[in-house]
DNA sequence: ACCTGAACACCGTTCAAGT
DNA sequence: ACCTGAACACCGTTCAAGT
């Protein structure tokens, strides 16, 4: 005697998603979820293995959405402001769901993270600019410097870690700037610096996409 | 009739840290402390008001060892050399201490966030050398980029989002030199860049401390 | 004045019993 | 084949009772 189905797991992550951002992960229990879904806490069992795993899927979902959004942002003839535009929409993304992006680089073991696989498929737009910014041998040192100070600048202001006043907007656009400067003239000046970084020739070979 | 103290804040945070590192912030539970320090769990309410308190203060108490492994780098004559090397002891620090690390700039509301006056203490030697190398006015924007790129950079390290392979210590030797330049042409070429960020000359009134 | 056992609320998880 | 109530372990927290 088959039972109806009365969720789906889909229906689940996105209630998961929801709770996550409306009570903060300390209050993503499977309790509010099965709530939300209109199931008993102990049904959600049936879908994921625990709450670990479902944490899981509401991370890897928050990366397909932001790839999605990274992926939508227009290519133009000027890499500069291509960069400036990505940063622009993770920051974007950061605050449109900022528990959902807390959970993308969380700390400490057992953590949430989504698959590596899923975060190189979103920064594949940041690397496919760096090449053009940096040349195709710089360019995975290059997305590995704009993600990781995009990343930082974001979730310090997350945070509230800039607290010694100053226009943050202001620093956002200094730093882009300077970043994107830096990317540009690297490899075309001072042959003494970055020496090292110049290697690598296989890159080409994988996948065109990174986390950095 | 008065009863013996059998333990002290300190011994509480410095159980804490120790239970944090090894355990996890999930680990990080109120019976587990109070077992490290000798007593039951009941009794840690006479120090700390609840956990996330606990939290808190071991978060402090990083910060404050934090500041002081950043306040020990020497100065050098040259600003650039200081710069690697404060961010190469940033590293080192999280890679010592990730768990604390990670609490540092833990996203999420009612997180264990240090106050930001520690933090602007931690980040002191920091602003002295963006000062020395981007000049006073851009001071404070050229302090949060590196501290961004940074932060940004060892919370992806420690999360394990650098799997594209490639040398990850390369991409952090390429990440400073690039900043470095970048912070230090800034001001002194194009002057159509950055505009926006010369400002504020009324920084210097502010007591020489940023968190960026 | 601090420490403790007992108690309560809450959460994750399992499972036998329903349909 | 999925859903549920009941149950258990575990954790945070309170509090009356000890010393």
């Amino acid at each position: 005697m088959p039972a109806p189905e009365r969720t789906t797991l889909d229906a689940i992550v996105r209630a998961g998603r929801d709770v996550l951002e409306a009570e903060g992960l300390a209050g993503l229990t499977m309790q509010a979820v099965a709530t939300r879904v209109g199931v008993r806490a102990p049904s959600l069992y049936k879908r994921v293995a625990d709450r670990d795993e479902l944490v899981r899927l509401v991370a890897a979902a928050t990366v397909g959405a932001l790839a999605e959004r990274l992926a939508a942002v227009p290519e133009s003839a000027d890499p500069r402001r291509d960069l400036a535009e990505l940063a622009a929409t993770l920051r974007s993304f950061a605050r449109s769901a900022p528990a959902g992006y807390g959970l993308l680089f969380a700390p400490g073991p057992g953590a949430a993270r989504p698959d590596p696989a899923q975060l190189a498929r979103a920064s594949a737009p940041v690397l496919r600019v760096a090449a053009a910014l940096a040349g195709p041998d710089d360019a995975l040192d290059a997305a590995r410097t704009v993600t990781a100070w995009a990343h930082g600048f974001i979730s310090m202001e997350l945070a509230g870690a800039f607290a010694l006043g100053g226009d943050v907007d202001d620093a956002f656009t200094y730093g882009i700037a300077r970043i994107t400067d830096a990317l540009a003239s690297a490899g075309t000046d001072d042959p003494s610096i970055g020496t090292g970084a110049r290697r690598q020739a296989s890159m080409k070979a994988r996948t065109a996409s990174a986390t950095s």
